[in-house]
DNA sequence: CGGGTCATTGAAAAATCTCAAGCAGGGTGG
DNA sequence: CCACCCTGCTTGAGATTTTTCAATGACCCG
């Protein structure tokens, strides 16, 4: 059984199947989490690449006064710490906002299909350049949008990134996170985030009960948030090599396909 | 002539003078640009990396109503724009925040170094971890310290920056951005830029004047604003092969040996 | 049913921003 | 050499955003 970071590289770079096999074979078997387990804590080094198969992760940072903040969330088909390939320790620790499951890549198995494979080595650097990029527009937000800006703006990726791995439902998808959690992705209080949240309620833009957000009003939301989902690179991997065919990779990132 | 991205490789990974010379041929002659220069506009495509030599840049956002953000700062040794060696486009813009030179290094040949030469992929992974490492805590810093914090925390960065670099001078280094540049690297307002400044001034932790940062008491600004080098990753590139002897590159974080 | 977590609301406090004005220094044209 | 201008720094005062504290309600699970 392939797992959603396979389905994610098969459609957004040109890996055949033989080496998408490869990557699948050097990977452990899944291990299960319940919601609210300390994946691995602050400052760990990892031996393996932590690919998520199901349910969400989050890299948090805790601070020695108690205040968190999770610097990214880690849905299906992501890699939960890439960078700890040659890094001594990650500082951020993993944690498991959902029950989850994960997969593990051991490094050297990683090291070994990358010496072997530059398709394989381009694949992952681009899984990193992507992860950068969500990063940096998660700056901008923090230290830019207000409130609303920013709450929309995380709605709408959200959304868009569950879609692209074909976990939305229509204009919907599942959302776990309490109001402490987007508070501590989005640098707000809780309380804070509830009024926000409130407003984008009685605005009748977003619907969220029962730990699933719909989106009822996706154009206006995208609009509140100045979401541009630009950042996120549905196109893909650059294909520096051969015509740059526009592919049928192609996704929409507008919300009119009723996906699945 | 090396410059310093080769001097901070020598230091940070074993790279083999061989190597490091390869990758000094591969780049092309310094470019020279003005302070304030737009290097690379929003959504470019670079086709080579650009590394500073000389001088201070920074990648900035800017949203469509004007308000700007700086993700990251490009001090000399720093490669600004590796991720865009796969993805179609990078949101952010380079700029210059002071004169400054860059070199150019195709991405052409960087793939064909990195094809060839397995160390020399590892050493650019390494360096994107790195990025990847400061942009995480500075969203932590973006999303829960407060002004005092993030402004003292920066400062300790800075210096420590350039003092691995070998850029400092005692307990100073160049500090060339204005107030402005600094709230939008912390997103904070110009005033508020300046009242923090001044506080942290009157408590004699340090003085900044003429473009020149001192760090009169190292411990406390420290203290202040929570910083832990940690991140930066002074240690250098994970050395899995061989023993893991802390090498004669170790560095001292702290302010005691008067660099050069 | 009881305890726990999460969501919601009100009110006051704190942090930060905006607007506005004045000051300082460097560079330039006359 | 000097007046002027521009940029950046500084300061005050009030507005706004966001936080904190506190209490209540809703729901789920054992």
């Amino acid at each position: 059984m392939t797992h959603p970071l396979i389905a994610r590289l098969r459609l957004m770079t040109r890996l055949s199947e033989g080496e998408l096999t490869s990557i699948v074979q050097a990977c452990s078997a899944t291990q299960s989490f319940v919601a609210g387990a300390d994946i691995a804590p602050q400052g760990h080094q990892p031996s393996g690449f932590h690919i998520v198969v199901e349910g969400w992760a989050g890299r948090y940072n805790i601070l020695t006064d108690g205040r968190r903040q999770f610097p990214a969330l880690c849905l299906p088909g992501d890699v939960c710490d890439l960078d700890g390939l040659l890094l001594q320790r990650i500082q951020s620790g993993i944690c498991a906002l959902t029950a989850c499951k994960m997969v593990v890549l051991p490094h050297a198995l990683i090291r070994d299909l990358m010496d072997r494979n530059t398709a394989i080595r381009d694949a992952f650097w681009w899984l990193q350049s992507v992860e950068n990029a969500i990063a940096t527009e998660w700056s901008v937000g923090l230290g830019r949008r207000s409130a609303e800006e920013k709450t929309a703006h995380l709605l709408c990726e959200i959304l868009t990134r569950l879609r692209m791995v074909g976990l939305s439902v229509g204009d919907g998808c599942a959302f776990p996170l309490t109001q402490a959690e987007i508070g501590d992705v989005l640098g707000l209080s809780t309380v804070h985030v509830n009024r926000t949240l409130t407003d984008l309620r009685s605005m009748g833009l977003i619907d969220i009960k029962g730990r699933w957000l719909r989106i009822l009003d996706f154009a206006t939301l995208k609009e509140t948030g100045n979401f541009d989902p630009g950042y996120l690179h549905l196109e893909g991997l650059k294909r520096s090599l051969g015509p740059d065919h526009l592919s049928v990779h192609a996704m929409s990132t507008d919300l009119q396909m009723p996906a699945r």
